[in-house]
DNA sequence: CATTGTGAACGGGTTCACAGCA
DNA sequence: TGCTGTGAACCCGTTCACAATG
């Protein structure tokens, strides 16, 4: 085991492995291999055991891993055995629809805390949650603790609400507006923009 | 300007110029350099030059480039100077917030089918669209012409409807359902999971 | 004089290939 | 024999630094 600081890289198809290991043990099966995580998730297989071997020897020789110790290394590394409250910024459709979405539960998330500044929309329930006003943001956030933040409003108001955000004390924001967002270092920020990915693939397009 | 294939991470890269070359020119900017880009997007001003050169010289030393000239070149680069049909599979939360999104349009992308296979939605309108059966979606997107799509299903469901769409010509997927898609080669696919993103950060996070 | 375009240097991620072990 | 873990080689993307130029 490495105890050099491990690539982004790496972390980033952590996620990957732990969902297709998932899937797996689902499905009943209780061993895997490098080759066989490869050809369901299309990384190589080498690619794969030295991405585990960042963080210790977690495989047998001959016999691959088992599923059930690897997920439970994957999730205390990934820090998701454990329960991040999230707050949700930004109740239009696509956060109506991040509400109401029962993915994130046993994944390490839960959703505590929905925003937003249209009055209209401010005390009506979602799901089980009641919208709060915004510019109650800070307090609410601080009292919970949240750390964690998805960020669903529109382009002009993105930078302003993730500025709030990282004010009350969150560290972690999904962004999902189309804009880059500008904050101090030590804030991770991730984006999800549907139309940069589409414009990613018409590249290879013929027309 | 260089003749050889682009690495993909450089077409990475290229929507997300793009975006924010559009917004300075809404704003009435007309040049920019390197740097400007630079500072709005956080890449660095080199790889940005390099980036542009493998497509042409668009710039002019000592005054940068120009706004509505790059936003061209880009928009021709990726083929979104036209607009290319999208056929919405899965019409759940997640797909109603997607049909009803106005963002698409002026990036190069209409929605021009949307599919469910839940007879109680079939026949329902979704903003200007009336949802059509997915048993039908080989000989319509055939007859339509369509090459991009949606995804927007369960995950269990989300490997069979891709090959259905694969099989009725799509060629490029953005898959929102948590699964890796195993297609021929030659199929695009990007996938959008605010899980995988989320745990990404969980990482970075003290617990 | 500010800023581009780019060859060269650098750094680091990926693949290779194989020793080691169940 | 099958499969892991890993050093070394390889490859490729990023940064550097500067000549070129409007």
């Amino acid at each position: 085991m490495k105890l050099e600081p491990i690539p982004d890289i790496v972390v980033s198809r952590l996620p990957r492995y732990l969902q297709s290991l998932q899937r797996m043990h689902q499905a009943g099966q209780l061993t895997t291999s490098s080759q066989d995580l490869s050809s369901k998730i299309g990384i190589s297989a080498a690619q794969i055991r030295k991405d585990f071997s960042q963080f210790g020897e977690f495989g047998k020789q001959g016999t691959g891993y088992s599923i059930p110790f690897l997920i439970e290394q994957l999730e205390a590394i990934l820090k998701v055995n454990l329960v991040w409250e999230i707050a949700l910024v930004g109740i239009g459709d696509l956060g109506h629809a991040i509400a109401r979405y029962q993915g994130f539960t046993n994944q390490g998330f839960k959703i505590s805390a929905v925003f937003d500044n249209d009055p209209a929309r401010i005390g009506t329930k979602i799901g089980d949650f009641v919208v709060q006003d915004s510019a109650q943001m800070i307090p609410i956030i601080q009292r919970m603790g949240i750390k964690v933040a998805m960020l669903t409003v529109p382009a002009s108001a993105a930078q302003g609400v993730a500025e709030t955000l990282v004010n009350a004390g969150v560290t972690a924001i999904l962004n999902y507006a189309p804009v880059v967002l500008n904050l101090p270092p030590g804030i991770r920020v991730e984006y999800i923009d549907p139309i940069i990915q589409l414009q990613h693939m018409t590249f290879y397009l013929q027309s």
